[in-house]
RNA sequence: GGGCGGUUAGCUCAGCACGGGAGAGCGCUUGCCUUACAAGCAAGAUGUCACAGGUUCAAAUCCUGUACCGCCCA
């Protein structure tokens, strides 16, 4: 066995072993409890960043942990069709090849994605096993199989049935790169610095002007009004008027509306209805005419004077200045900082258009929505979350939800030659209902715009069990248990999948939504690629293995908090995965001669080993609770600190004499209870480190050890293996305390050793003074260890007469004595203890004060005053002992 | 402008829902190649728990306010 852990040795065995014997199956045909996760589906255009990797080891954790406990855990995986990335790669590619999709047209340009999607779609789900995923690999869907186109189509033709889709035109934000509708979730607003240029209007038959001013001058050409607040004085007489815009020459109304602010600006402002979503509605309410001045690349069209035509709309914006500049009206030019609406795929200045688009009356479907977190039937961790949720979803706008584009689900409306349109799931539904209406056969052409992308991940959780199929997996699965995401798709995503839910289940899609943090880098800067501070999953898993990685992901995942990540920490866990290596290394070095026939009998266990299942059985229920409570954090510094901190820095050190000594007896008792408590952290462990932990139970099942499956009295492997049970039989206190107690002792006698510079190898003899007889009888018990793991060649267990020339320490219920033959530097000893006096005289005159305290004693808890009253003691007597100490070091000199 | 989160050891963070002797890991200092592990072992140092008030016998923890950092929405 080597002596470092190689993870490249282990994971693929294992993974395919796991692949192969079908452990990652769920079954509908077993009558276990379900326990169901669907995976937030990645881009099918994407690769695997550190975020999935948190991401996914968490949902990996959970179902292996569940499969262990006995339930029928069904891990759905999958990719999303994505869009516009997806529908941006190809084009790229065909660019490159000096085509376009309009070259080859619809049919052909689906193929091509089609056959991209086939080659390199699977990308990031090769990935995931890398990473020791095991989500039930035959149940792989993607948003654009023939069931969820299914699905989606039927969901549309419902909801427009009812009225909840519906066609309007209105403005849209419309991405000009892209040329397409987005949704509001999909524009970023950023601060920019710009200008606000104050353009005067001439009143129509007068001499009079109105200022206005604007942050896009190129927009009023498309101007068919002029608002004033209705109780500005300033404008009051003007109200009713005319201006006759420059540059046009078109006459159009100065109107009182709220809208217009007397504080900012002139308090007049120019109207734009077809161009802005506040003028819109001014628009709306004062009649005003709408003229669209710009085309579907944000160029000028022919809605403007001809000078203007064909100008991109900065290049027009330029122009427009100069040109009301020579007129002489402009007035100002003044620096200001405002939101500036970006399209978070194209980066690109988004322009609000009128357009024909697709809505969901998102509303009324919010309703539901709000209720069942309120009540509780979905759960948010950490529960803040529902605020943000709540605030999104009661100011919620209708949800855009056509793309202008092909790649997609094509929106199932077929329309007439007159323009009427006609919804069905399939053509001939649609041509049927376009009989009717025209009374004979006609030609329908289908609506060539496709869905959002959101919209068909919104039905995941039951669309990936087969809806609208009511097949048993929906029977079983649905709702799932838990959804395992990123704060940053709680509106996208999280949201409309409970919305849908609702609507179509008749039921939430999951009763707890775990929310987990971001991955920033160790400065705390959000990750991407310009800035080139990237850390690579894939890169992390080569070079410290997939465990490490998954252990430190899972170690830092707490509750409500962004991740800082960076290296050092990640060879941190890997140092702990490889003393798990180490450790199990040295059992296997001890275990020959052991029998597993032979368990090891209650009556028969030492202290050490009650002390070690205590701790063990401990850590068992904390790492229970922990993951069940979705504090993964807790989960993974209970292992370490019980393997690292208590088997291996104490349990193993005090066995250690045992196994190498010659009572058969012990040492067959002190394997058993090793090997028992080895494959019961394997088994706390295997959720989080699948690999070393599968790895390390091979091996001890080839010793013949073994533990119970879940289905089977051997577990063929540990990821089939029984979760280890808390058992309340094996805590044993009195034993605990003793350990922990000689623990103390063995530390306070190094301490001296370390002091006075004693070399580790140096064997020499102290002495014990005891409280009392009990802690006498204990030191005996322990006499041996304390003299192994302090390397002393005797202790001296005194009664009364302290040693002349000594070093001392004085601890709870004993004090420890380092004889010096030569001199102690009493000057440096005296400091010491000087200290130690100082602190405990501190906390006595803390504690005296609080009991000398009439309101204390009146008021606080009985168990409070009596641990005072206890701590008093301890400290007069600790101080009374350092007293005697530093009298004597006195005496000396 | 509205909302949320954070501020605890040099660094990264637990602890706070339920108040009662300040914790971990990393880093640092010292000594050790002790036959599982130097990716290790042992020992050690380090804190006005951001600030100001309040509640309480008692506050890192509860309440109010302030400052700074970050995020979301408009």
């Amino acid at each position: 066995m080597d002596k470092v852990y190689d993870p490249k040795k282990v994971e693929k065995k294992w993974y395919e072993e796991w692949i192969n014997n079908g452990y990652y199956k769920s079954s509908t045909s077993n009558d276990k409890p379900a326990f169901t996760i669907v995976i937030p589906p990645p881009n099918v255009t994407g690769s695997l960043h550190i975020g999935h990797a948190l991401n996914n080891t968490l949902q990996d954790i959970l179902i292996r942990y569940k499969r262990m406990k006995g339930f029928d855990a069904l891990w759905v995986p999958g990719t999303d069709h994505a869009g516009i990335a997806t529908q941006m790669m190809v084009e790229r590619e065909l660019e490159k090849e000096g085509t376009s999709r309009e070259d080859l047209g619809r049919d052909a340009f689906l193929e091509r994605v089609w056959q991209w999607k086939e080659e390199s779609g699977g990308t990031i789900t090769h990935q995931l096993r890398s990473l020791g995923a095991l989500p039930n690999w035959d149940k792989e869907r993607f948003t654009m199989d023939e069931g969820l186109s299914n699905a989606v189509r039927k969901v549309f033709v419902d909801l427009y049935d009812e009225g909840l889709i519906y066609k309007d035109k209105r403005l849209v934000n419309w991405d000009p790169k892209l040329c397409t509708a987005i949704s509001d979730l999909e524009v970023e607003q950023r601060d920019v610095n710009g200008h606000m240029w104050h353009f005067k209007y001439p009143i129509e038959n007068s001499k009079e002007f109105i200022t206005v001013a604007t942050t896009r001058p190129e927009t009023m050409l498309g101007d068919t009004g002029v608002a004033v607040h209705p109780d500005d004085e300033r404008y009051k007489h003007l109200v009713g008027k005319n201006v006759v815009l420059p540059l046009v020459g078109r006459k159009i109304p100065i109107v009182a509306d709220e809208y217009s602010d007397p504080e900012k600006g002139t308090g007049a402002v120019k109207i734009t209805p077809a161009h802005d979503f506040n003028d819109f509605e001014v628009g709306q309410r004062r009649n005003l005419e709408m003229i669209n001045i710009l085309d579907s690349t944000a160029h000028l069209n022919d809605n403007v004077p001809e000078v203007y035509r064909g100008l991109e709309r900065y290049v027009a914006r330029k122009k427009v200045i100069e040109d009301m500049e020579a007129l002489g009206l402009l007035a100002e030019i003044e620096d200001t900082h405002h939101t500036v609406p970006y399209g978070d795929r194209s980066g690109v200045v988004i322009e609000p258009w009128l357009t024909d688009q697709w809505y969901v009356d998102a509303k009324k479907l919010a309703v539901e929505a709000i209720a069942c977190v309120e009540d509780g039937r979905v759960k948010f961790i950490p529960k803040y979350w529902e605020r943000t949720y709540f605030e999104w979803l009661r100011n919620i706008e209708p949800w855009c939800i056509s793309r202008q584009l092909w790649w997609g689900h094509q929106i199932p409306a077929w329309y007439g030659p007159d323009g009427e349109y006609f919804v069905g799931i399939t053509e001939e539904e649609a041509l049927q209902s376009a009989k009717e209406h025209y009374g004979e056969e006609v030609e329908l052409i289908q609506d060539p715009d496709v869905l959002d992308t959101w919209f068909s991940s919104g039905l995941w959780p039951f669309s990936t069990l087969g809806w609208p199929e009511p097949t048993a997996e929906l029977k079983k699965y649905y709702p799932t248990s838990v959804l395992v995401t990123g704060f940053d798709i709680i509106f996208f995503w999280v949201a409309r999948m409970i919305m849908q839910g609702l609507k179509f289940m008749e039921d939430v899609p999951f009763k707890d939504i775990y929310i987990h943090g971001l991955i920033r880098d160790e400065q705390g800067q959000k990750m991407s690629k310009t800035r080139g501070n990237v850390i690579d999953p894939l890169e992390v898993i080569d070079e410290y293995g997939a465990d490490a990685t998954r252990f430190s992901l899972t170690a830092l995942a707490t509750q409500g908090r962004d991740i800082k990540l960076s290296m050092p920490v990640i060879q941190g866990y890997r140092n702990f995965i490889n003393k798990i290596w180490n450790a199990s290394r040295f059992l296997f070095m001890n275990l020959e001669g052991y029998n597993s026939d032979i368990a090891y009998e209650k009556e028969t266990l030492s202290t050490y080993d009650k002390w070690i299942l205590t701790k063990l059985n401990r850590t068992i229920k904390e790492v229970q609770e922990s993951i069940e409570a979705y504090e993964f954090d807790k989960a993974a510094s209970s292992i370490y600190q019980f393997f690292w901190a208590e088997y291996c820095d104490w349990y193993l050190e005090l066995v250690k004499p045992i196994l190498y000594g010659d009572n058969e007896e012990d040492k067959q008792r002190t394997r058993s209870v090793l090997v028992r408590v080895l494959t019961t952290a394997l088994g706390l462990l295997h959720p989080i480190a699948p690999f070393i932990s599968e790895e390390l139970y091979q091996r001890l099942k080839s010793f013949g050890v073994s533990v119970k499956g879940i289905d089977d009295e051997v577990a063929h492997s540990i990821v089939v293996s029984a979760f280890p049970e808390f058992n309340d039989d094996e805590i044993y206190t009195d034993e605990e305390n003793e350990i922990e107690f000689m623990k103390e002792i063995v530390a306070a006698v190094r301490g001296l050793r370390a002091i006075v510079g004693l070399h580790p190898s140096e064997r020499v003899k102290i002495a014990l003074l005891p409280a009392s007889e009990s802690v006498s009888i204990q030191i005996s018990h322990n006499k041996e260890s304390i003299i192994n793991l302090a390397s002393l060649s005797a202790l001296e267990l005194l009664e009364g007469e302290k040693p002349e020339r000594a070093m001392a320490q004085v601890i709870s219920g004993v004090e420890v004595f380092l004889p010096v033959e030569g001199l102690i530097d009493i000057e440096k000893e005296s400091q010491r203890i000087n200290k130690e006096l100082g602190k405990v005289t501190k906390d006595l005159e803390q504690t005296e004060k609080k009991l000398s305290n009439s309101t204390f004693l009146d008021r606080a808890p009985e168990d409070i005053i009596d641990k005072e009253k206890q701590k008093l003691e301890e400290f007069s007597t600790q101080k009374k002992k350092l007293e005697e100490v530093l009298f004597k070091l006195k005496q000396i000199s």
